[in-house]
RNA sequence: GGGAGCAUAGCUCAGCUGGGAGAGCACCUGCCUUACAAGCAGGGGGUCACAGGUUCGAGCCCUGUUGUUCCCACCA
């Protein structure tokens, strides 16, 4: 079957041949075997928004890689894989594409909007599938999930209930960060922030009782209609006298209490603080310990309410529904209805007028950021559902101090036991549409709520029909903490779930430990009583060529798919494993892609070379009986090769297992086996018979250890050699084996390797084109292993001829001293005899420079008494070398006189 | 304010449990040697950020310093 083959791999005319191959073979699919062990991966969901990016490149390649390897050493690997709704990121798109037809969200409806929503997603939720099948992904794609699918729904429905009735979820008044641009509440998870320039106003009011003026500054004066109390230190010595008085608040002229707080710190400014309960986080905790009121000053569109809002609130209250911890809304008067930016400057204004404002002090400051959006988080009291953390946090914390989950590398879980243990409750409900909707009911007459998992449309407690279904929907996380066992059937007892549960690994990184990682963590041990993953695999991010983060902003993103197009998906694999070492960050360059697809050529030409040689014959694919010095040596390497590769993969290390493929197939393979090899494949017969075996055999491990980090190539090429079975996704992953470790013939192959480059390296310092080529006489202990080398100098030395002497005298020859040989190549007139004594004399003096430090160390009694035997015997072994190598260099330059 | 990472060749980075420093790219020299010029052979180039310490021995372990990146945190 001798084909003809380009001198150059083109992965076009391949990648998706073969992934159509691998689908019609069904080689992606687990079929759950009760008798296999289970090897289980959880895909990171991408958003349906999401269009493949290099970090997405980077965690699947590492999945695939993982898997691949797997499922050939036989386990019954299983690639989950799926898409998530990403309920604020999708419904921001759906509103800007709605924008263009001119409608909003309020001119469909909830219900149009959804279907609205729906529409979309089948539109484009398929797309970044396809994407992940360009990179030759191999997930079980008849298992694939969204997380907004029947099964999840079913899922975060259940889990919903169990925790309302475990009282681990509540509702109420509290302090959020709440995105007037998203007009929605978000999770502490879901801020950034950021450094911006601002003021600390420092502000003067006046304390009613003794008429003094109260200094005390502020970073936000526009909150400062919502103040119910200024607050002191009690053992601030400076304020004694102020226990009990009151101030009144400017520009309402109103008064509130001066309270003593532990959170007022007498370090810190004046040590007063003014207290706004319902629009500051540590104000609102100041409040509930003194019982203040709080007062909304904030729409939550980010405006100054105003009568209307008013309005709302005191119908609220006539009616008797609203809750005790509802806070009051202030008719904001002259300021309603300006943006919080545009309060500010008014209020300044106003202070300013009234001789408030003592003075101003420029300063930077952390603000608060939606991380979807940047716009600056209005911290506001307002009535959500919350996850109490504390009783889900001890457990999945203690998980992971008994190693239940391992994070690797190690240092994450360092990273992951701060976010455990410091996370306050979590804000689970969204002002948005598109997402689960939260499974609570209200009854229009009794006020009842009730929780469940099925619909309510009569009040169990009135009988009321006037129930209505809470309107806001479930952070997206909410489900994606669910999605290693919700995607595996939970709560059903399936048969995916008995096996594959809990997953192996999960890929992910750095960036949504917090977000998600803990998240799945919690949710695994409170719902399944055990954790998801028993290891989770951190990667950094990948970054440009100048080492910057790749966003759309900066507009220096590279897509992967261009890459794929120019370079081949196994180029662009090769380059995001190669160098990469767990949890750190790596750089992207075309430089690199541009290597790897090197590499991809070389591997190419390599098969090519074999398939010229072995033409029509039918090659067994086995090794011959009688193997040559340099066979047992490849075959050994080989055979160490699989051990490192497997030992690397185990420990996580890609970048290590990869760098030592491509060391042997390049180094060891390429440039001296083949070279070898050719000896034999030109004389033809038992020999080219035998070196064609071991090419074939060779070739064979070399595509199936690099199978799972290049999949494209390494099926091409297996299929064109001789194989054995379908394809090489379902082959025998190779194991190391004892009996094809050949450490004699190592050694010798070393020494004549040696002498080899050391033959290369004396012609090259001379000039000497390999056409001109020379006898070598060589001198050695060694004989039988020169012997057998002879040909190869003659291959790889430009050595016309080879005689291994006991003697040899020639004053014009050129002399060469390694470790094992002193090899004579007479070059009559090429010879500069002056130059080679200098040559020679120099490299006296290098040797006994080494000879020297070695022999420093065996001298030092410490050294020889206390470093370990081995390392003593190795540095005698040394020195000993070096000793004999001066003896012969000694010899050869007495000769030249 | 707390925590973590990084600092090794001109550039990008490896270097696992301490035993006289490596790769790729770039550079220089010579080669179209019948798989591959996207290739072959050879070469130059490093006080392993700085200062101490532990050790017979430190790029690696400890302490401190400097530079840099990131994460977390309610600093009025």
């Amino acid at each position: 079957m001798a084909k003809e083959l380009a001198k150059q791999y083109d992965p076009k005319d391949v990648e998706d041949r073969i992934y159509d191959f691998w689908l019609r073979g069904n080689y992606f699919h687990a079929k759950c075997e009760a008798e296999k062990e289970p090897y289980t991966i959880v895909i990171p969901p991408p958003n349906i928004t999401g269009q493949l990016h290099m970090g997405h490149a980077l965690d699947n390649t590492l999945q695939d890689i993982l898997i691949r390897w797997r499922r050939m050493q036989g386990y019954d690997a299983l690639w989950l894989p799926g898409t998530d709704h990403a309920s604020i990121a999708t419904e921001a798109k759906i509103v800007e594409a709605m924008k263009a037809d001119g409608v909003t969200k309020e001119d469909l409806g909830r219900e149009g909007f959804l279907k609205r929503a729906w529409e979309w997603k089948e539109k484009y939720g398929g797309r970044i599938i396809e994407q992940l099948k360009k990179m030759g992904s191999s997930c079980d794609w008849e298992r694939e999930r969204f997380t907004l699918d029947e099964g999840c729904s079913k899922a975060v429905r259940d889990v919903f209930v169990r925790l309302y009735e475990k009282d681990l979820i509540y509702r109420g008044n509290r302090m959020v960060n709440w995105c007037p641009f998203c007009n929605t509440s978000i999770s502490d998870a879901e801020v950034d922030y950021s450094e911006q320039d601002s003021n600390f106003w420092h502000l003067l009011y006046t304390v009613k009782e003794t008429g003094e003026q109260l200094e005390l500054a502020t970073t936000r004066p526009e909150t400062m209609l919502g103040d119910t109390a200024v607050a002191i230190n009690a053992e601030d010595e400076r304020y004694a006298h102020l226990h009990g008085c009151h101030v009144i608040l400017p520009l309402l002229n109103k008064e509130i209490p001066i309270v003593c707080d532990e959170h007022a710190d007498m370090t810190k400014g004046t040590g007063v603080v003014k207290i706004t309960p319902a629009h500051d986080p540590n104000d609102f905790e100041v409040g509930r310990r003194h019982n203040l009121p709080m007062v909304r000053t904030f729409t939550y569109d980010g405006h100054l309410t105003g009568a209307a809002d008013k309005a709302v609130y005191d119908e609220l209250v006539a009616s008797g529904k609203a809750a005790a911890d509802e806070p009051e809304v202030l008719d904001c008067g002259k300021y309603a209805g300006m943006t919080t930016v545009e309060a500010r400057k008014a209020i300044l204004a106003d202070l300013e007028a009234g001789g408030y404002i003592k003075y101003i002090e420029p300063i930077k400051h952390e603000v608060g950021t939606c991380y979807r959006c940047h716009t600056s988080i209005e911290p506001m009291v307002s009535k959500q559902w919350f996850v109490r953390m504390e009783p889900l946090a001890k457990p999945a914390i203690e998980a992971v101090e008994k190693g239940e989950t391992v994070f690797v590398p190690e240092r994450f879980t360092k990273n992951y036991m701060n976010w455990m243990r410091g996370t306050r409750d979590w804000c689970i409900s969204r002002q948005l549409w598109w997402g689960h909707r939260i499974p609570a009911w209200y009854c229009d007459d009794c006020g009842a709520t009730m929780v469940s998992k099925t619909d309510i449309d009569c009040c169990p407690h009135c009988s009321s029909k006037n129930v209505e279904q809470d309107g806001d929907t479930l952070d997206t996380w909410f489900s994606s903490a669910l999605w290693p066992f919700s995607t595996l059937g939970w709560p059903e007892e399936t048969a995916d779930l008995k096996h594959y549960y809990p997953t192996s690994t999960l890929v992910t990184g750095y960036d949504i430990i917090g977000f998600w990682v803990s998240r799945m963590i919690f949710s695994a041990l409170e719902y399944t009583g055990k954790v998801p993953f028993d290891t989770v695999l951190i990667h950094g991010l990948v970054r440009d060529a100048q080492g910057r983060k790749m966003s759309k902003s900066l507009g220096n993103g590279i897509d992967p798919l261009e890459i794929i197009d120019q370079y081949g998906a196994d180029a662009l694999r090769l380059t995001l494993a190669t160098g990469n070492s767990p949890g750190n960050d790596m750089r992207f360059s075309d430089e690199k892609v541009s290597a790897s697809r090197n590499f991809a050529n070389k591997l190419w030409n390599a098969s090519r070379f074999i398939l010229m040689n072995i033409g029509e014959e039918e090659i067994p694919c086995e090794l011959p009986a009688e193997l040559a010095l340099e066979d047992k040596w490849v075959i050994s390497l080989a055979n160490k090769l699989a051990k490192d590769v497997t030992e690397n993969l185990e420990k996580f290390e890609l970048g290590i297992a990869i760098a030592k493929l491509y060391d042997f197939i390049w180094d060891i393979f390429c440039d001296w086996y083949i070279e070898l090899a050719k000896i034999r494949l030109q004389k033809g017969g038992d020999e080219a018979q035998s070196a064609k075996q071991v090419l074939v055999w060779t070739m064979d491990k070399i595509l199936k250890l690099l199978h799972p980090f290049m999949p494209f190539i390494t099926e091409e090429i297996w299929q064109t050699i001789p194989h054995i079975g379908e394809s090489i996704m379902i082959s025998v992953w190779p194991e190391y084996n004892e009996a094809l470790s050949f450490t004699a013939e190592e050694a010798e192959m070393e020494r004549i390797m040696t002498a080899v480059r050391a033959i290369r390296n004396r012609r090259a310092e001379m000039n000497v084109p390999p056409s001109k080529k020379a006898k070598v006489y060589i001198m050695t202990a060694h004989k039988a292993t020169f012997e057998q080398g002879g040909v190869f100098m003659q291959r790889l030395a430009s050595a016309s001829e080879v005689e291994v002497v006991d003697e040899f005298e020639d004053d014009s020859a050129v002399c060469i001293v390694t470790a094992d040989a002193k090899i004579y190549i007479p070059m009559g007139d090429l010879v500069d005899f002056e130059a080679e004594k200098a040559r020679l004399n120099k490299e006296l003096a290098a040797t006994q420079k080494d000879l020297d430090f070695v022999n420093s160390k065996l001298s030092n009694e410490n050294f020889v008494a206390k470093a370990p035997a081995n390392v003593v015997a190795a540095q005698r072994e040394q020195a000993a070398k070096l000793s004999e190598k001066i003896a012969m260099l000694n010899e050869s330059i007495t000769k030249l006189g």
